[in-house]
DNA sequence: TTGCTCCTCACGTCACGTGAGGTGGC
DNA sequence: TTGCTCCTCACGTCACGTGAGGTGGC
């Protein structure tokens, strides 16, 4: 008989973690004294804790533990449970791994121009939208602006606020080009708009739905369209350093919309569609 | 002005995590309805909460996410922090890796075996310790039971038992085999011990020091020498399957030594020093 | 007898998630 | 007015670790 001590020393495990086991009943003392409390350990019961800790290293919880040591449970069964939780170490694998890109990318970045106050790249996951709005092949950028005035006063006016969401742009041209840009604009909107609604330079806005995408990496910016640019550099080097690949047209989705005199108000969140380019290779040590 | 529900839309992130988020003051509303508790934020407010998300993406905790964005930190420390958490992912992956091939190692066994009742093998680094034994070339292995025997009934009437600890015998020889068995045979020591000791036999206990062994696998038999083959099988397969590699002589430690007639109550650990063997490739889907 | 070991609570950890029970705003 | 949103506690999670305050055993 080993007092808990001793067989903590032999198993090379806690005395907490053998008194926590105890009181959860996933691995009791040979013998307790029933007026000191002081537990007594038989040498033959390592290979009982040998599996609960062997099950332990695979990444099972405790509570999956208990159920297989205590319900003697199928060869079938086990072979569930293994099989679930190697799916899951591979999904965690995957993630550390992405995790470890995007650490070097930051700290790459971090070296080079020293962390200014750049804004933060994040990934995130786009639903399906519906949106209200018109494409066109506008001959100068520039006049995008116009149209954001425009809709952003006239659009509101005319449809119930209750169905309108955010005023978005979509760039549709591969490269950030000044001249004949391919863009849509409109709204983003929360029903379907059955009205369809013309805009002074005749373009007239309809519903479509947007697709869903997996994957946007995401910057906010603050401020006027001078700022534009700077963002897609700096996303579009994130996007590279971390093996990502552009899929789809960005949007731009105004939080706050431009206005004559408040510029420098503007928010204004860049989504990027973008999927994992290479097969990344791990390289470890 | 977002309410919290519209601006954890926009941010995709719960509401609870930004009504925590601002309890423990890493990132609060730019107003709060002094009578109602009502939290508002600023859509320019996205990007202090994109950086906090981009750090907690990389695995940085909250509390040092905190540090980083209140004490605007220098482009050095957060380069050191960014380098520390890249070693803990590194580490992490490599942990994560030995994991799956520890559960893809199982699942075979269970394939096969149907997962009988074998003993568990776990992994173990052994500290330094002081032996206290003999070293020779025994023709038969058999002889072994003969010298435990004396040992255990020999040894503890002239030492201190303050002083030892299990009796231990050690195998050098690279392969199993019952002739010529060049083992080691005595007490793991708790002291330096400077008397000598003779078996019948004439073998002569004297005090060594065993080295530390990084990591071991290790099987508890408990019964004879009958369950010791199996045990090494058991043990080998193992190794073998995880692409471990046998690097020093086999440790068996009595944790309650053999003796006539109560031989079924030997519990015996069996201690295989090992190192990973091959570089381990990664396949991912 | 002294010092080592053991005991039982109770609380802390980390980053939230989940109600319960109640109120605000259009 | 109704139903949606928001509020504040308080407790739960997971697997222990860490004391505080006290006792047992050689």
């Amino acid at each position: 008989m080993f007092k808990i001590g001793e067989f903590s020393r032999v198993a090379q495990i806690a005395t907490s973690q053998l008194r926590y086991y105890d009181r959860i009943g996933l691995f009791q003392p040979g013998y307790t004294d029933e007026f000191t409390g002081y537990r007594y350990y038989q040498a033959a019961q390592l290979p009982d804790l040998n599996r609960i800790l062997a099950m332990k290293e695979l990444g099972l919880s405790l509570e999956q533990i208990q159920e297989l040591v205590q319900e003697d449970v199928s060869a079938e069964a086990l072979r569930g449970m293994l099989a679930l939780k190697k799916a899951q170490v591979r999904e965690e694998l995957h993630n550390q791994i992405t995790r470890l890109h995007h650490i070097e990318a930051r700290l790459q970045q971090v070296e080079q121009a020293g962390d200014t106050n750049q804004a933060d790249v994040v990934l995130k996951e786009l639903p399906s939208r519906l949106f209200y709005g018109f494409r066109a092949t506008l001959p100068d950028l520039r006049q995008v602006r116009g149209h954001l005035f425009e809709s952003h006063n006239l659009i509101p006016s005319r449809i119930s606020k209750k169905k309108l969401s955010y005023l978005t742009v979509m760039q549709h041209q591969d490269s950030f080009t000044m001249k004949d840009a391919d863009v849509e604009l409109g709204f983003l909107i929360n029903e379907q708009i059955n009205d369809s609604l013309q805009l002074s330079s005749g373009h007239e806005f309809t519903t479509r739905t947007l697709p869903s995408v997996e994957m946007a990496a995401c910057i906010v910016r603050v401020g006027g369209p001078d700022q534009s640019y700077g963002c897609y550099a700096n996303a579009g080097h994130w996007i590279e350093a971390n093996g990502y690949q552009i899929i789809g047209p960005a949007y731009e989705v105004f939080l706050v919309p431009p206005r004559p005199k408040r510029i420098s108000e503007t928010v204004c969140e860049i989504q990027i569609p973008v999927v994992l380019s290479q097969r990344r290779s791990l390289v470890l040590d």
